[in-house]
RNA sequence: GCCCCGGUGGCGAAAUUGGUAGACGCACAGGACUUAAAAUCCUGGGCUACGGUCAAACGGGCGUGCCAGUUCAAGUCUGGCCCGGGGCACCA
């Protein structure tokens, strides 16, 4: 046999490492444990397994770590390298009923489904540790974890106005509701009052905020958190309502401005509305609240140019000015659940307060000038000095905010305060496919957390589990399941939502550190050994949910003495989207790809010959532009496969998919397997382990091993980065180097090239390693040493340049010195410049001599 | 509107601290092998209404979105602008 067969060889080293388990990941105190390794710990963002199956885009991101894993595990590391399933939550219910099965059934066929797709990209997980987070066996966990937050006092239930979404019939979070839609599905959503459980994660704000400093993030990812957490301080202060011992409470981030105040605003949810309306204004603001509760919350926010509000007829004293009154108004403008839900407003100094006083016709009073330039302009936001402010005119705006905060505080009509945009966090959901809590109540409506022996609470068997119409549970409908009698003897009701999707994941990464423990959620051991997740890999999409969530566990978790860091992913990548080609017809409707021919350049319709236009976008089912990993492997290969998805780009760029360079990398596998037979198709007698060793280097096997510690050196740069797009080209650029000298080759040169090609292309270099006579497995073998003198070679092209433009090149010696360089050059430029006319010469050893030549 | 990231050949892209722009591939063109094709191998290439020449070799000029600046030297640094992508969006 002689010809690269990527399929044959793939096959029998998936089968091997399966049964082998070769990439078994032992914990301290197991029998084959070596406790001399230091640990590393790489993970993917575990995937909800879909009906859809995985796609190249997937692919990308878990040949990325998976390259690490096996890198780390040369280089001595024990490579804790797992993977699990996402599977409690929305998009498994939603599927499941869609196709008319049971979310039990259909979780497991989707898990199948993706765990054979996995496999069949040469993944080195540890499949031992799979876990799936729907299973008793994991959710017992998830619950437990719970209790130790509600132990905590972070649990609590409240009737808030939360987000429902009537299509999915229950309470979405903050952060799954966008402009009033859904994430998931994109349904309309409304706020409602409801009984919630919520957690208390606003109480780790500060904490969440200042941590991601101690953070290896990218810098955006850490942008968008700190945003979502919104922290801004200010101050409080109570403007008193005349003939009323009322005080409205506003929040200001500009106590500066507060000579500037001509109004006071409430929200129209505000709780004193009613009460602050006088007999004359009653109809104005009754007509003002019914046109805003008409408004839906996407109209209110769709709307952000357009303000609106009204006078409600009372007064309040302005508390720094003394019998000053400043009328109250509502306006729509303010946000009932942000700060007080009131403002102060300013209209020269603040833009939406500027557009509420000219629509309704109040004053402006500036009292912050620009520092230095004169400005006219009539609303002015920024910082500056004071004016027309009593003893405070001529401070600047920093100074003067903590002086006046000061006085408002010895006052007692004010204090510093700071406030998030961070909401407490709405974790439960009325729907079925989910953890149920671990919490009743008592006859008298006591919470009763379920004790440790009774976990897990398990989520009963239903055969309609679709959610009820009146918005209640779907588990209220186990009426068997939700009345029961503890073993305490007590008759209790169980709480009958479930949690949501974030749940499962938000502390998956630890129980992969001990997946089977049916004692706790995971050990002191495994946990001191391997600590925290040192890598961690996936989509911006989780850039503010998922890892938020995640991050509160954790910090809880540390509060607890359950872990031993205080945060849970060291490093994060973000691999950038695998996206592909789609298609529009000139009224924008979308036209499936199997419809479209390339006519020279030009994209056409098919049946019609009509134009269409392609454009970029997310692989989706509709569009018919989801390219499967499996199709690829079948028709190329595993290796062939992995080599192009890094060879496409840094991993962290999106970039649409495309076949069409495919071949280069199937060129370079074939080529890679040429590298190791003779023309005759046998092995090369001279990379056998047995072949016999001379002494010293051939010319060629001198040059065969420059060009190897080139290539090394920008494999082990590409490590840094992320960059495998280089790899790939430094092993073809190797390939080229050492073409003609291959019969050369020594035994150790050919080693050396598969242990590096092995974490990147692990079947083929399996295979080779085995053919050469190699009994162990490569995917132990040590990471060959860099030696920089050989890659960088013994010379150097000097560029000799005229007023830094390259005009000559010259092989030189590297390590010569300047004077010699200086003097080579001059004498090489000798019919172009003559010396006189040089009135500078910069040298730069081992690359460069510039003369400066007056024009 | 605000904030972040990016813009390099026909295409994907590469390029330590500023120091040979376009590595490595794809596609393309020419050649070798072949009856032929596939496969493989070799060769070529940023642009140029410049000089040169029958043609070429060769030489010049211009080139990393645009304009200016710093520098012996700018894809890389600084300022302004244009375009694309992402995030936030009445948060007081």
């Amino acid at each position: 046999m002689s010809q690269y067969n990527a399929q044959s060889i793939e096959k029998k080293w998936q089968e091997k490492w399966d049964t082998e388990k070769t990439y078994k990941c032992n914990n301290p105190g197991d029998k084959n444990f070596d406790s001399s390794k230091p640990s590393y710990y790489v993970l993917d963002m575990f995937p909800y397994p879909s009906g859809s199956g995985l796609h190249v885009g997937h692919a990308s991101g878990y040949v990325g770590t998976d390259i690490i894993a096996r890198k780390k595990r040369m280089d001595g590391f024990n490579v804790l390298h797992p993977m699990g399933w996402d599977a409690f939550g929305l998009p498994a219910e939603q599927y499941a009923i869609q196709t008319g099965q049971h979310p039990r059934v259909t979780t497991e066929v989707n898990a199948n489904n993706f765990r054979k797709q996995l496999k069949l990209l040469g993944l080195s997980y540890d499949w031992d540790r799979e876990i799936d987070t729907s299973l008793p066996e994991y959710y017992k966990w998830t619950q437990w974890l719970f209790l130790k937050l509600y132990e905590k006092g972070l649990v609590y239930q409240k009737e808030v106005a939360v987000w429902w979404c009537e299509d999915l019939k229950t309470v979405l979070a903050n952060e799954e509701v966008i402009n009033g839609r859904s994430e998931r599905g994109n349904y309309p959503c409304v706020r409602r009052p409801l009984k919630q459980w919520v957690l208390k994660i606003t109480e780790y704000a500060d904490r969440l905020l200042s941590d991601l400093d101690l953070l290896d993030w990218p810098d955006h990812i850490k942008k968008m958190q700190s945003d979502w957490i919104g922290r801004s301080e200010g101050a409080e202060i109570d403007f008193v309502v005349e003939n009323s011992d009322k005080k409205i409470r506003v929040f200001s981030t500009r106590v500066d401005t507060i000579f500037g105040v001509t109004a006071v605003v409430l929200a129209p949810e505000h709780p004193w509305v009613k009460d602050l309306t006088t007999e004359a204004q009653k109809t104005d603001v009754q007509n003002y609240l019914n046109q805003t509760s008409a408004k839906s919350e996407r109209d209110r926010q769709a709307e952000v140019k357009e303000i609106s509000g009204t006078f409600t007829g009372s007064y309040a004293y302005h508390p720094l000015i003394a019998n000053k009154k400043i009328p109250i108004y509502i306006a729509d403008y303010v946000i009932a659940d942000y700060g007080t839900g009131a403002v102060m407003s300013v209209p020269a100094h603040d833009e939406r307060d500027y557009r509420f006083a000219k629509l309704l016709e109040l004053p402006l009073i500036p009292v912050i000038k620009p520092d230095g330039i004169i400005s006219d302009i009539e609303c002015f936001t920024e910082d500056g000095v004071l004016v027309n402010s009593e003893i405070f005119s001529g401070l600047k705006s920093s100074d003067a905010r903590s002086k006046i905060t000061t006085t408002l505080e010895n006052k007692k009509l004010g204090s510093k305060k700071i406030t998030y945009k961070l909401k407490d966090w709405v974790f439960s959901r009325q729907r079925y496919w989910g953890e149920p809590f671990p919490l009743s109540f008592d006859e008298s409506g006591n919470i009763i957390p379920t004790p440790e022996s009774e976990l897990p609470v398990v989520l009963p068997e239903m055969k309609d589990f679709t959610p009820s119409e009146d918005g209640s549970s779907p588990l209220a409908r186990v009426q068997d399941w939700v009345k029961y009698t503890s073993k305490a003897g007590k008759s209790l009701e169980r709480s009958t939502d479930t949690m949501p999707g974030w749940a499962g994941s938000c502390w998956y990464y630890l129980r992969f550190m001990d997946p089977h423990n049916a004692k706790e959620p995971f050990s002191k051991n495994a946990i001191s050994y391997w600590k925290q997740v040192d890598l961690y890999v996936g989509g911006t999409a989780h850039a503010v949910m998922h890892l938020l969530y995640a991050r509160f566990w954790h910090k809880v978790f540390f509060d607890c003495n359950l872990v031993p860091t205080p945060e849970p992913f060291k490093k994060l990548f973000n691999q950038g989207l695998v996206t592909a080609f789609a298609f529009k017809d000139s009224t924008g409707r979308l036209v499936v790809s199997d419809e479209v021919e390339n006519v020279e350049g030009v994209y056409k319709r098919k049946s019609t010959g009509e134009t269409v236009e392609r454009f970029i976008t997310k692989m989706s089912k509709s569009l018919k532009n989801v390219v499967n990993p499996d199709d690829i492997i079948t028709s190329h290969g595993c290796d062939i496969l992995r080599a192009y998805e890094m060879f496409m780009g840094p991993l962290d760029d999106e970039k649409p998919w495309t076949d069409d360079g495919l071949p280069g990398c199937t060129r370079f596998l074939k080529r890679t397997w040429n590298l190791f037979h003779d023309d005759s198709g046998e092995i090369r007698k001279n990379l056998l382990r047995s072949a016999s060793v001379t002494s010293d280097f051939t010319a060629d096997q001198q040059q065969i091993e420059e060009a190897f510690h080139k290539c090394l050196k920008r494999v082990n740069e590409s490590f840094v980065n992320f960059n495998f797009n280089t790899s790939i080209a430094a092993f073809m650029e190797y390939l080229n180097d050492i073409s003609g000298k291959v019969d050369q080759m020594t035994t150790a040169q050919g080693e050396n090239f598969l242990r590096i090609l092995s974490p990147f292309c692990p079947h083929i270099a399996a295979e080779l390693w085995e053919k050469t006579q190699h009994n162990n497995r490569i995917d132990f073998e040590k990471w060959p040493e860099l030696d920089l003198k050989l890659a960088e070679g013994s010379t150097f092209e000097l560029v000799i340049s005229l007023n830094g433009k390259p005009k000559k090149r010259l092989k030189t010696q590297r390590g010569s010195s300047s004077s010699i360089l200086e003097a080579k050059a001059l004498e090489a430029m000798s019919d172009l410049v003559s010396k006189d006319k040089i009135i500078k010469t910069v040298v730069v050893p081992d690359k460069l001599v510039n003369f400066v030549v007056k024009s």
